[in-house]
DNA sequence: ATATCATGCAACTATAGAGTTGCATATGTT
DNA sequence: AACATATGCAACTCTATAGTTGCATGATAT
């Protein structure tokens, strides 16, 4: 998966809140994560396919119920675009104090 | 801004090419940025605006022509989030870890 | 067995936004 | 002055997607 998707899965006011709720609670079951987002639970279960889509959950089902957790690999992908851009950024501003400091 | 507004911004191909560039060389012009991203300058300059309302990126017009340069706040709100994830994330697979290795 | 709860799937509407064309305007350049 | 370059703005099309309703199905509890 790309970087792209999954910044554009948590793009999302729902889909951010249920990141959210997934990284303080453990696992949630899929009617439970749908409840108070202001919508219906087909509307959720939409978002969680995208979120299931760019890795950034996992749907488990078990019995009755599906578990909903969070997948790890969304996580590196986007700790790595966010140091690459901090190495270089910071490079940039190092520079560019270099350059301040001179006069 | 909010980080939902951030993810938003940075969920889009043109966009986050245009960042890309932005993080390796220091400074664009608007029409310099537009090259060769298979589509308009005017396509193009919408996504700026996208960029620029989400506090990713600063347009500093200089003469006739418009600087485009990145906006560090945005990579804070970025790195503040995946560091919350993380710490989170990491006592939960802690948790998960030990929970293993108990038997 | 029957009622209840959790979910899946399909069809539909409505809105946001990505991209375009066309034209106007201001700043440089020769 | 004449020309080229960089940009702004408005109107338009088209598609993706957020959200809905309605119904079917499978698992659990009484």
């Amino acid at each position: 998966m790309s970087a792209v998707a999954t910044f554009r899965a948590l793009g999302d006011p729902v889909r951010l809140e249920m990141v959210l709720r997934l990284s303080r609670g453990s696992s949630f079951t899929l009617s439970r994560i749908s409840e108070g987002l202001g919508i219906t639970r087909q509307g959720a279960r939409k978002h969680l396919e995208v979120l299931r889509r760019a890795q950034v959950v996992t749907l488990a089902p078990s019995g009755r119920d599906v578990l909903v957790q969070l997948d790890p690999a969304s996580l590196v992908l986007v700790k790595d675009f966010v140091s690459t851009m901090d190495k270089q950024w910071d490079t940039r501003m190092e520079r560019l104090k270099q350059f301040v400091e001179e006069d």
